[in-house]
DNA sequence: GCCGTTTTCGGCCCGACTGTTTTCAGTCG
């Protein structure tokens, strides 16, 4: 049934070659400008939503941002014959481990490039035989403590991976009782998240806190004092680090009141954001820095107390965190006329009306059916579907959940609870359960649980096909840092929703997240509308829905975007004419 | 290698910290 497609590389992995690329370049020690363009189409590849190989094949890279014809045609390259000629030639040049030198905490491609052309070290295992040795001290730039940070590195487990990221998930709620907290000490003013939380990655690293205080080194004893503080990393009398009994570092920094506005907006970010900013200033005549926007002719210094003067004074609109990845929200936020764009309205939390994925102990929740609606209810929601997974509701059990729903609708008004499925998708991309069934629902989840790289796309363009199915549950099936998304061919799926009316879900688990931000804005951009939904499981992971629209909002959704905005007749009217 | 409200050539973000050094290159965010 299935017709072979010619595969193309993923964005992801052509991102790769030229990261890679940029490493080896470097450690070659070219010229910084070529290494950090290629750095900057390999970021600009990873955010565009569509194939970016098509693109090139199309001769349309050129149109993106970064891109220009040289990094076109070796995106052909890598399309034609597999990998950058240019990356196959360094590889040949440069030693394999030698890349992962300079990833190393504190080392960086100068000297991993010295310890590997000076001394002739080609492996990880003999960079480490060669600082226990004291063999590198002396050596250009070595001294013993560049020996000992390299131990202490080696030492730690997966060390050449890089650290580790945390799950936002997990992550935000203990930041923001450490942000309740401070705002409560009678020392600070202003206390605001910053960094990747503030923008609501679905991974986070370090956990930035900015504050302005009557007291500052009051409020840096303070949070030093907390209670659940293991170990002081750094303290000063305007900043500290702290580590939490579950290893989260926090940074808080105390900062004057008249350029807060200057320092939240650079601690918050992103990197690729900020730089962006700042070369686009640089171009009208402007130098901005972590305090001050200064007017390079006049030397004229301008501090501001909110982000919103800062952009303002920049020639911006405001922009919301979440977007602040160098997606092209600089130009959509431009005020002056010729280069305005349409900075989205984003959507909200408040705007969902209902959650349309959740469970129950009918199947594998772990709160009951009356307690859920109950929680339901309590926040507001006009509407709830209840989604048990297919293979715990065969037969006569679909019947009775059937029958205590209408025993309880009355009991929950206004409430409407909606009768809902998860259906699972076979390995041959039929639905487990009987079309007769399927037509009795109120609303229909489709969803991959099982052998995720068998035909990942196959199925689910089958099971779209299905006019019973209303919805595809998390697409890809990813769990973030456990397991990586299966090969589905987004792009193909976002069509068939859009030639189908099927909607796509935007599942707000923790370790979800899926549809990812990139893939949702692709749903966006080709008009398929996304259901952010909890698939909560117990009671307190309704709560879940907060990420989702954070990562919806990542993907510049607005209300409209979002199909749970509506009204259940509203959605009614959208579902497919049903067989 | 990319890019353009000074430009198709000549630029390319900014500041702090660290370790190895006697004034700074490399690294980091």
């Amino acid at each position: 049934m299935i017709a072979a497609v010619a595969e193309l590389a993923r964005n992801d992995q052509l991102a790769e070659q030229f990261d890679l690329l940029a490493d080896l370049m470097e450690l070659e020690g070219s010229d910084g400008f070529r290494i950090s363009a290629y750095r900057r189409a390999a970021a600009r590849i990873r955010e565009t939503p569509t194939s970016v190989a098509q693109l090139a094949l199309d001769g349309k890279a050129v149109k993106l941002q970064d891109i220009g014809k040289t990094i076109e045609a070796k995106i052909v390259e890598i399309v034609e014959d597999g990998e950058i000629h240019a990356l196959t030639k360094r590889k040949l040049v440069v030693p394999a481990e030698v890349a992962t030198f300079m990833r190393l905490p504190g080392l960086g491609p100068k000297t991993a490039r010295r310890i590997w052309q000076e001394l002739g070290i080609t492996t990880v295992a003999a960079l480490q035989a060669a600082a226990e040795a004291e063999q590198l001290r002396g050596h250009a730039g070595i001294g013993a403590g560049t020996e000992a940070k390299i131990l202490t590195a080696l030492a730690q487990p997966k060390a050449t991976a890089g650290p580790q990221r945390a799950l936002l998930g997990t992550t935000l709620p203990k930041l923001r009782a450490v942000v309740e907290v401070l705002r409560e000490h009678p020392a600070s003013v202003e206390v605001s998240l910053a960094g990747s939380a503030r923008r609501m990655r679905e991974t986070v690293r370090d956990l930035d806190i900015i504050a302005t205080a009557t007291d500052p080194k009051a409020l840096v004893d303070y949070f030093c004092a907390l209670r659940w503080v293991v170990d002081v990393a750094a303290r000063g009398s305007t900043k500290a680090t702290v580590v939490s009994h579950d290893g989260l570092r926090f940074d808080l920094r105390v900062v004057p009141p008249e350029s807060y506005g200057n320092l939240l907006q650079h601690f918050t970010g992103s990197k690729d954001h900020n730089v962006a900013l700042r070369e686009d200033a640089v171009r009208r005549g402007f130098s901005v820095s972590e305090y001050s926007v200064t007017i390079v002719e006049t030397g004229e210094e301008h501090s501001f107390a909110t982000e919103e003067e800062v952009y303002r004074f920049l020639g911006y609109r405001w922009i919301a965190p979440e977007l602040r990845e160098n997606g092209g929200e600089l130009a959509a936020a431009r005020l002056d006329a010729k280069k305005r764009g349409e900075l989205p309205d984003l959507v909200e939390l408040a705007d969902l009306r209902g959650d349309l994925h959740t469970h129950t102990t009918w199947s594998d929740g772990k709160d009951s059916l009356e307690d859920m609606l109950a929680a339901a209810k309590a926040r507001g929601y006009a509407y709830y579907a209840i989604c048990d997974h297919s293979q715990r509701l065969r037969g006569d059990l679909l019947k009775q959940q059937s029958e205590q729903i209408d025993a309880l609708q009355e009991l929950v008004r206004p409430l409407q609870i909606l009768k809902g499925i998860e259906v699972n998708v076979r390995p041959d991309g039929t639905l487990d359960v009987s079309d007769e069934d399927l037509a009795s629902r109120d609303w229909v989840v489709a969803s991959v649980h099982s052998r995720f790289d068998h035909d990942a796309t196959e199925r689910v363009l089958a099971a779209m096909e299905s006019p019973y199915v209303d919805c595809v549950g998390h697409l890809t099936n990813r769990r973030i840092g456990k397991r990586p998304p299966a090969p589905v061919d987004v792009e193909r799926v976002i069509a068939k929703a859009a030639e189908t009316g099927t909607f796509l879900e935007l599942n707000s688990q923790p370790d979800r997240l899926d549809l990812s931000d990139v893939n949702a804005r692709a749903a966006r951009e080709a008009g398929v509308k996304v259901v952010i939904d909890s698939d909560g499981h117990q009671i307190g992971a309704l709560d879940y829905v907060e990420l989702g629209v954070g990562q919806a909002r990542r993907a510049w959704l607005t209300k409209d975007d979002v199909l749970n905005t509506r009204t259940w007749k509203q959605i009614q009217k959208l579902q497919k004419q049903r067989a």
